[in-house]
DNA sequence: TATGAATGAGTTTTCATTCAT
DNA sequence: CATGAATGAAAACTCATTCAT
């Protein structure tokens, strides 16, 4: 929490109306006025919710990222083994980002035009969600599902970076193909490597 | 080219100061003016040799991947089976990046705050590197090395996104570990995958 | 309108300052924060009011003849005769030029470097004036107190390329003669003309 | 003569490119560098021939000015009455500017883009021309054709306002209509004045 | 809480002119 | 005489943030 305050409709109001802007008229044309009149409120009203603009996308990305990690923790949980998880985990990722293109365009292109402060912030946002595979990767380990000398860290770089330039290729091509039905073909080959068996 | 100059001692003194300059100060502080400074030219010189400041950073991403691929691509060559190409691949990646870390910053970091219009310009550079991977895919493939229901698409997503986050690890961790050691292992994981065979 | 709002003191006081800083350093040294210095406001408080310099230029123009052409017209409304009505129009655009010698500074002298585009805007302002002469020519046939067979295009290009020549020379001379006092001197030149009667 | 050399080809043919590029892609836009690779020359070269680009400038004005005005000269000397003089100055002054479209874009439009000391030159060559129509008036006075009472000043501001205001006009129609057909009504215009005699 | 008018710092680019060759 | 690569000063405009109401 950044201000003691947070909450109340227009801090909700004010997030969605900035992911809405950005993803519409790209991260350098997102302006304050701009995201204000489409939050329906005075500019300054946005420095009543948020200490500056730099906090405000970080609260977006937190808001975002947090309800994206909790849902994922969530489906994960119903899962038995390493493996099944491993695949949740990717469905859930490719499913939240197509059901809200805005979020994915936000979150895949534009808030990387960030500078490196912030994307440090936005990075440790990021770290639960790569615990979250780390544990994964953890208990195949444990249970022999996974091979019991993998670096965990290379392992979360590959899963990871798969994942994100997975996403932000279909970004990038307009949301042309079907996200979803790539996570059962991209859970094998994380599984199974590019080797023929 | 963007000019029919180009070539000459200015223009690559222009570059390598703005590769320096944008990695010691970052992108947005990287104003022409610093980098005039540093290259030891005036303001205006920078002008004669490129047409603006998008189409020094264009130039900049093309000299720097340009020579990049072409040195990966010579050393391919020399190896004899596909997965011997893909390891030589990933060690050139870590390699030249290691070689060259203010390189590495410029292109990991600073290079993606940049909007989208030079993003995707930077994006046409780089698909000659993504069918270079491509084409060791492909013969991998087809001498069945690789798994032959391999879908290519979705293999460099995984090989280029691996590698690109592990980079970007790299530097952001303030290049403290050694880059070009995790090449071997990368490479395995991603022939093996996370089983455990 | 350019922008919605115009009016209000600061809109005023910033033409204002325009026509005094014009006048007094020169079109080309009359820069945005020297005439928002002028104005007592920030240079981003111009932006406010006008879309950019050449809005402001146009609306100095549009603002300072509007009141010019509706003096004149109201002056003219008084006179019986085609005849005093020219004299009337002549009396007007000397005595009003004569007592705002910056303004006068402006119009016949700085605000004709602008470039085309500008100057076009500025011929559709004067429109009004030059109708305005047409009309007294046109009453004048009618009554035949003038040649009834007058081209009244050519009239008017005498008539306002007198009165313009004639207020250039006065100011370029530094105002140093009466100008108002030419006033009748023209007036029986112009319907008289050059012959001897 | 602003520098001792003048002459030479290549003195007329920066001039004659000078004119050329003004009227083609006005004043602000007609670089040295563009004047001289329109006239086949370095641009280093400009400046043997002329002192700085405000000097090319005069000469320009002062080259084709003088021509100017001599032709006229010529063409009165051979008239016997101040009348016929008059008659001949306004037909002269519009079939040259008929004649040379691009001169008379220079003159009527561009050039009185420039600064206010750029004009004052531009301003004494002109005197001669006026001392031209001054002394056609003062034969007209002398002989009884012009009214005795005249005031030369202001009948040569009426005079070189008409016809600088009627050709400014047909310039900026595009040359439309034709030029040369106006100067008996304008002549007759000056001669009888506005009155119905 | 909410408003929105006002602030003012900061940067790319052009182009007349020079001068070593 | 001729070249043309190099110079470097100069200005409009944006937008995050404040604060009086």
């Amino acid at each position: 929490m950044t201000k003691g305050k947070k909450r109340g409709p227009k801090y909700d109001k004010i997030i969605d109306a900035a992911v809405k802007v950005i993803a519409e008229h790209g991260y350098h044309q997102a302006q304050v006025s701009k995201i204000a009149k489409a939050a329906g409120v005075a500019d300054g009203t946005i420095y009543l919710y948020f200490k500056n603009k730099e906090d405000l996308l970080i609260s977006l990305f937190q808001k975002k990222m947090g309800s994206f990690i909790e849902k994922t923790e969530m489906e994960i949980l119903l899962q038995k083994s390493p493996d099944e998880m491993l695949l949740s985990l990717i469905q859930m990722h490719f499913k939240q980002l197509s059901e809200d293109y805005d979020l994915a365009i936000v979150t895949q292109l534009e808030l990387r035009q960030t500078n490196k402060q912030l994307r440090a912030k936005i990075g440790d946002v990021l770290k639960r969600y790569l615990a979250l595979v780390d544990s994964i990767l953890q208990k195949g380990k444990e249970s022999s599902v996974f091979d019991e000398s993998l670096d965990i860290r290379l392992a979360r770089q590959m899963i990871f970076g798969t994942l994100d330039e997975t996403v932000t290729n279909w970004v990038m091509n307009d949301h042309k193909f079907d996200l979803v039905a790539l996570a059962k073909p991209i859970h094998r080959l994380l599984i199974n490597g590019l080797s023929n068996k």
